[in-house]
DNA sequence: GGAGAGATGATACTCGATTCTCAGTTATCT
DNA sequence: AGATAACTGAGAATCGAGTATCATCTCTCC
């Protein structure tokens, strides 16, 4: 296997997915290269560090990462196969939400449900 | 100290919140009773079997319950205290971002930002 | 070809969250 | 009061995520 290009390969796997990895998850996706569970979270780090990674909590703990180029955008969490989708657009009257005092630096909104492998499937 | 009646007192702690509480949290203010953290994990726990209590997950990991007789609503997390607010009321439109083949069945938004203490005290 | 720097994989380790264990405590029933 | 079962607090044990370590490997430069 190449060394020293390893860094690559996990960047070119979170830009090829279709929703944020976690550290976990790109590493099996990894398997068959095998890079090390190190080496993903080295890469990951660096990623961040570099500004070419974003990291991301959704619910149920874990950090996950994508490429920080994509626009603003929510995710799809599929209870099933517990991955993540990105979904672009978003939504509006958030604000009315916030009560007096409190100040709105951001927001995260997940929907959550069965993706379509998941639902077909069932 | 009263022996038997913990799993009221973490009850009652809880149901006076003004959010969703984690185990430590609710720990750290149950702190002058004497109550173990063991005790106010079997305390949710039980709370959760028996249906009065509700887990919910936010950004950032950790559990949190609150009582299950909550009207639909969302969270205010603060970035500075890491406290998480009710807030009642929804959003609208988030039908319109589920992709094909995919089915919603529930939606989660979580507001970040400051509170009031917080943002008054900076 | 050889030296040095940086990258890598395997694994040991750390840290926090949660659960388990156990002896002592309390309420209930007789 | 005595027996029994449920409850409790403290601390040990467990588990998973992420980090640190180390010997090895690869690339670059000379």
């Amino acid at each position: 296997m190449e060394r020293a290009k390893q860094q690559l390969t996990v960047l070119r796997a979170l830009a090829e997915a279709d929703g944020p990895l976690s550290a976990r998850e790109l590493w099996s996706r990894l398997s068959g290269t095998g890079v090390g569970l190190a080496t993903v979270y080295r890469a990951l780090q660096r990623g961040v560090e570099e500004g070419m990674l974003e990291s991301v909590e959704l619910l149920g703990g874990g950090v996950r990462y994508e490429p920080k180029d994509r626009e603003h955008h929510h995710y799809f969490l599929c209870s099933t196969c517990d991955h993540a989708f990105d979904l672009f657009g978003c939504v509006e009257g958030l604000e009315s939400l916030v009560p007096d005092g409190f100040q709105m630096m951001g927001h995260e909104v997940v929907l959550l449900g069965t993706c379509d492998g998941c639902g077909t499937a069932a």
